[in-house]
DNA sequence: AAGAGGCCCTGATAGC
DNA sequence: TGCTATCAGGGCCTCT
């Protein structure tokens, strides 16, 4: 599911209802994530007070007394779900109720005095990861490149980095060592208002294409925060959880309809880089 | 050493 | 109805 923008609307209501909260108790239904989950992380679990809820990248981090964490990574198809006792049904953005809440797999339950918080990931490619200090997690987040909102993903940091690169542009982008939190929704929509084609190798972007990337990955991130996000596919029947974005995609999903500009005559195409599905208009994207 | 591709997994949907 | 194929918001690992 989650690019940062998703990951930012997530915690944002997850700290509107569990921050200061403590945990009673933890269920592990099943370990198996893309890692499995610590063996003991119940143990470390039980009885912490939640202090702080922020995000870093696509990573949620949930701050915990005595300087310890419990990271969230959502994967293709991590939700988290908050349930409250005695059927009171929360209708908040990113939390399902307790009606829409999946069947199968659920796979880690963390129970406070009066709801319970579930992370449910059927494909598994998401997973969460107990940190014990400060340094294991500076350490962690120690290769991530900046982030798109971050002042230190400017004009500079950008010619250095796309100096000499062979690699395309598209794959830059997906590439969290160069810059995090952007996924392959955000990407595609980024390069669209740049106007610039996906295949175009790094090395070949010149100093025009840089200003435009900054630009509309600020523009694009915030405007996907301010919408509440993209939901695509996942829990149809689920009410009040949408987010809007993807009403707002100008090529993304959007495979053989018109290019969106005035002037332009051309169709939006689907190819595939890297075996990801990539959108563009080849007209405007050059 | 950088870059391309395979692969991990389940579920929804389209086409026959 | 039921089969098969394809596709999905990510990223780690292996091979060249």
């Amino acid at each position: 599911m989650p690019e940062l923008p998703e990951v930012e609307i997530i915690k944002k209501s997850l700290k509107k209802n569990v921050l200061f909260k403590k945990i009673d108790n933890v269920l592990i239904k099943n370990r198996n994530l893309r890692f499995k989950i610590q063996r003991n992380i119940k143990k470390f679990l039980i009885g912490k007070k939640i202090t702080n809820i922020t995000r870093r990248s696509k990573y949620l981090i949930v701050h915990f007394e005595q300087d310890c964490f419990l990271i969230f990574h959502f994967g293709m198809s991590g939700t988290l779900h908050l349930i409250r006792n005695k059927n009171i049904h929360q209708t908040n953005l990113s939390f399902y109720n307790s009606k829409t809440l999946p069947k199968k797999h659920n796979h880690v339950e963390l129970f406070f005095s009066n709801f319970k918080l579930i992370y449910n990931d059927p494909r598994r490619f998401g997973y969460l990861k107990f940190i014990f200090s400060f340094n294991e997690l500076n350490f962690f987040f120690n290769n991530m490149g900046p982030e798109p909102l971050d002042s230190n993903f400017n004009f500079n940091y950008l010619k250095k980095k796309l100096k000499g690169k062979k690699k395309n542009i598209k794959n830059l982008l997906l590439d969290q060592k160069f810059v995090s939190g952007l996924g392959n929704i955000y990407v595609n929509e980024i390069l669209f208002y740049s106007k610039i084609n996906p295949h175009l190798k790094g090395k070949k972007i010149d100093d025009f294409k840089i200003k435009k990337i900054i630009k509309y990955s600020n523009e694009v991130v915030e405007k996907a925060i301010k919408k509440g996000g993209s939901t695509i596919r996942d829990f149809k029947n689920s009410k009040g959880e949408m987010g809007l974005f993807q009403n707002e995609f100008k090529v993304y999903n959007r495979e053989n309809r018109n290019c969106v500009r005035k002037k332009c005559s051309g169709k939006i195409e689907r190819v595939i880089i890297s075996n990801r599905s990539t959108f563009l208009c080849k007209y405007c994207q050059k």
